[in-house]
RNA sequence: GCCCGCGUGGUGGAACGGUAGACACAGGGGACUUAAAAUCCCCAGGCCGAAGGGCCGUGACGGUUCGAAUCCGUCCGCGGGCACCA
């Protein structure tokens, strides 16, 4: 007999179905919800899917071992630009395609062995997914959640179309190669930054959130206590005598050298349309992409208006005002003043345009010197200020700020203000394949709420992609509709939603994936919250925050019970899958990359040339180092692919894929396999080793429960591997071999479900292990009575020595002066110091 | 450019501030076999030494500590995010 998971786990997987034993009901026990965040419908799954299900997988087996109710669902984040884009280029409706991956997915997901509750399976773009998702906008929109104003977007001038971010390469579109303009339109927006200063102190609350992920959101919810105030302008266009700066450093206000103020800003605007010049400049401005990171990286350009402001300690000071392409209209007033000798980009700005640089302080204990670059300490250091004009000379840029604004608010220059850097969430998408926005614009009555009950407002079917550009818009029979207020003639609004609306609520909708409204309250109310998410760490912020924000506005809006706002309780983020890149040249010396699969010993099979291997990166069609998971599972079963992509690395960093990895998890899982086939046999009468292997397969529970508890499943499977190591050796009685097997089995079968169940047939077992509670060591079992301790002197270890394990410190002293190596190395003098620390290690300091 | 991580043998990694390298991969040696595969046993951070043992060693350089892979600072390299990719 041999290990053959290609016949046996779906055997199993038959036998869970039957036993229907991963339907999640509500129940008396208590319940644990697990999620991992729902894939995009590629119509692959790929090894990131294998690892992030199976890590789920693993805390809903366990957790149900546990004794839990546990709910662990599967969806489909089915919106999105993709479809639209296999729709342009290969022809067909984005739904087939959507739908078509969705069934390709889930066929080769099933093998895996999940524990899912498929029957709250379901798509993002299923109309009762997304009608409920409408409902709730309106719900939203009548609570002032909602609002539309103008914001830029990319627009491509050829295609006559918006862009996304990632469809603007080097400033141009992506497919027509067209320079990028910023053009505003009329969008709409959720009111998160309402909630910046909640969605801040709430973090405090995420205790069992990655540190990075809350600093992460914190820093992007960008706090930030300045003060605002108002310079009077010299020279401005009427309506502009005053003009409202920000600023977090107003201690450096005597330091200032220029004003500036966003290409956006309404007095730019005005210049604008009366000056051919700015206009010029300020067109220049809005080419290229929206992004921060193209904002950020393109070259600092100021445009010298010749308006000045006078500085508001002194009004015979004037400071020219510049329009500057790295000023943002979104933050702050969209105006600042430049202190050069302070900020870097300040600095290069006064370079570039001949500007002074005044120092306001210098390190404690330094004269004034010029400056070669911008001097920006710590704010919490302590500095000398030379152009000082509130609190002590010497004191912390803190200290500064805040006795400035004291200053600054005493003198009726300006007040402070606590700001943030978070803007409200644009929703509008120009796009097809999302969820409409379901309302409609009448010429009399203006923005129409669509009425519920005609809900959900679905996305027409008869829509063509041969044009660039959203299908609705030119759909006449779609697009137009009458007036639900007056029912005259009125258009549908022809956005649809972002699809991170989709995902910032689905966590809920599991909770009650049919009902009638977008949630149940009984529902919600037992399997809320999630108790453990799981996803790529790339999500740290925004579908995070947004899905923080959108629980808050489903709880306004009734849809979520008050315990919910932080939706959840507990974030895992793993680590990519990587693997090594094989790449030989053609002719023309262009890269030509090869599938893991047609190497072998470093050539290429078919031609026998050597291939230059790259070393692990993250997994990519392009660079063809892929390996997919229905081959692996085809040739070596689930739990191999299971296994290997828990044991090789901590859950929370990259782990490469290897094939020697993969084929020795192969050969474990069949010597666990061979060694429980050898067991169930034996006859062997009870030995003295059968105390010693009890004593093994308690660590062995401890260990490996710790592991799966900490999220640590590399170590739990190193410490099985230890345990079968050790079972597999052990001399013990075949009743006590039985024993450990048996618990061997359970401990494997929350990462290698299919051979648990092998193996605990194979002992006779009752049931199935899917259904058997956890085991549990006897405390008595895992005592060790007594203890090695190294000995170190001065730092490095010397020796050891073996002692009971409460034995009392001054006893271990004396132990310790009395060891040779100790002896020796004292030569018979006193040492310095002695540390002990008990049950753990001595050092001797001479 | 800004924010956040990460960096340990040939490789993946382990190590409450306390014996650096558990466990595994690749490799080497051996057993079994006519042979190979499979399986089983042993070795293995680097340098020196016959050995006992010694010295060095966690990206680099400093610092704190009886003791640092771990804490702090600076630098280097790699990765994630930057609001219309999901």
């Amino acid at each position: 007999m041999t290990y053959t998971p290609a016949a046996t786990e779906r055997r199993w997987q038959d036998a869970w179905e039957r036993a229907r034993v991963f339907a999640a009901v509500r129940d008396d026990r208590p319940k644990y919800y697990v999620l991992e965040m729902f894939p995009y419908p590629s119509g692959r799954i790929h090894m990131g899917h294998v690892r992030n299900y199976t890590m789920g997988d693993v805390i809903a087996r366990y957790k149900s071992a546990c004794g839990f109710s546990v709910l662990h669902p599967m969806g489909w984040d089915a919106f999105g630009m993709p479809a639209e884009n296999a729709a342009m280029e290969r022809g067909g409706h984005p739904k087939d395609w959507t739908y078509g991956n969705i069934a390709d997915m889930r066929a080769q997901m099933k093998p895996l062995g999940l524990s899912i509750d498929w029957s709250r399976e379901f798509a993002t773009c299923d109309p009762e997914y997304y009608g409920q998702q409408q409902a709730m906008f309106l719900d939203m929109l009548a609570a002032g959640l909602v609002y539309r104003k103008a914001a830029v977007v990319n627009w491509d001038p050829v295609d006559m179309t918006v862009l996304a971010n990632e469809q603007v390469i080097d400033g141009r579109g992506w497919r027509s190669g067209a320079v990028v303009e910023r053009r505003e339109l009329t969008q709409w927006f959720f009111r998160i930054s309402d909630y910046s200063a909640e969605l801040l102190a709430a973090l405090d609350g995420l205790r069992h959130w990655p540190e990075k992920v809350r600093i992460m959101q914190a820093n992007w919810i960008g706090k930030s206590r300045g003060l605002q105030f108002a310079f009077e302008t010299v020279g401005a266009p009427g309506g502009f005598d005053r003009l409202e700066v920000y600023t977090t450093r107003p201690d450096t206000l005597l330091g200032a050298s220029f004003a500036a103020i966003s290409p956006d800003h309404p007095l730019a605007k005005a210049l604008e349309a009366q000056d051919p010049a700015v206009a010029a400049f300020v067109a220049e401005c809005r080419r290229g992409g929206t992004s921060a990171e193209a904002i950020e990286t393109a070259e600092k350009k100021g445009y010298d208006t010749g308006i000045s402001v006078r500085h508001p300690f002194d009004a015979a000071w004037q400071l020219p005002v510049y329009i500057a392409n790295f000023i943002l209209m979104d933050y702050g007033t969209g105006a600042i003043f430049g202190c050069p000798a302070h900020d870097q980009r300040d600095f290069d700005f006064a370079i570039k345009y001949g500007l002074p640089i005044p120092p306001v302080f210098v390190p404690e204990g330094a004269d004034e010197a010029p400056l070669s670059e911008a001097y920006v300490p710590m704010k919490s250091e302590r500095v000398r200020y030379l152009r000082g004009f509130a609190g002590e000379t010497v004191q912390t840029g803190d200290a500064a700020v805040t006795a400035a604004i004291a200053f600054c608010e005493d003198k009726g220059v300006g007040r402070g203000v606590t700001n943030y850097r978070l803007r409200d969430w644009g929703l509008s998408r120009q796009r097809y394949w999302g969820c409409p926005i379901p309302v409609v614009h009448c010429a009399d009555c203006g923005v129409v709420p669509e009425r519920k009950e005609n809900l959900p407002v679905r996305l027409p079917d008869d829509v063509t992609f041969d044009k660039p550009g959203n299908p609705l818009d030119r759909h006449p029979t779609w697009r137009d509709v009458a007036c639900p207020a007056c029912g005259r003639p009125a258009r549908r609004e022809t956005d649809t939603m972002d699809t991170f609306v989709d995902s910032s609520w689905y966590y809920a909708r599991f909770t009650a994936p049919h009902a009638a409204t977008p949630t149940n309250a009984d529902d919600a109310a037992y399997w809320m919250n999630v108790d453990q998410y799981i996803g790529g760490i790339e999500h740290a912020i925004l579908h995070l925050l947004y899905s923080r924000f959108f629980a808050r506005a489903m709880h306004k809006t009734g849809h979520l019970p008050a315990k919910a706002i932080e939706p959840f309780n507990a974030l895992f983020t793993q680590g990519m899958v990587t693997h090594e890149i094989y790449m030989t040249r053609d002719g023309a010396g262009r890269a030509v990359y090869h599938l893991p699969e047609e190497i072998e010993a470093g050539r290429v099979k078919a031609t026998g040339e050597a291939a230059e291997i790259i070393p692990s990166a993250k997994m990519s069609k392009s660079k063809k180092n892929v390996v997919d998971p229905v081959n692996i599972i085809q040739s070596f079963g689930a739990d191999t692919a299971r296994w290997f992509i828990l044991s090789d690395s901590p859950p929370e960093r990259d782990v490469e894929w290897t094939a020697s990895g993969a084929e020795a998890a192969f050969r474990f899982l069949s010597r666990v396999w061979r060694l429980a086939d050898e067991i169930a046999a034996s006859t062997a009468p009870a030995t003295d080793e059968d105390a010693v292997l009890d004593r093994a397969t308690a660590k062995a529970i401890a260990e490996v429960t710790a592991g799966i508890e900490g999220f640590a499943f590399n170590k739990a499977i190193a410490k099985l591997y230890e345990f079968a190591n050790m079972l597999g050796r052990s001399g013990a009685g075949a009743v006590a071999r039985r024993r450990s097997m048996a618990i061997m089995a359970q401990l494997l079968s929350p990462m290698v479900p299919h051979l648990a169940e092998d193996i605990w047939a194979m002992l006779g077992g009752a049931g199935i292990v899917a259904q058997a509670a956890w085991p549990k060591a006897d405390p008595a079992l895992l005592v060790e009575d007594t203890v090695t301790l190294p000995i170190q002197i001065n730092g490095k270890r010397r020796a050891e020595i073996t002692v009971p394990k409460d034995l009392a410190v001054s006893e271990v002293e004396m132990r310790v002066l009395a060891d040779d190596a100790v002896a020796k190395a004292l030569g018979g003098a006193a040492p310095k110091k002695l540390v002990v620390v008990p049950g753990r290690i001595v050092n001797v300091v001479i």
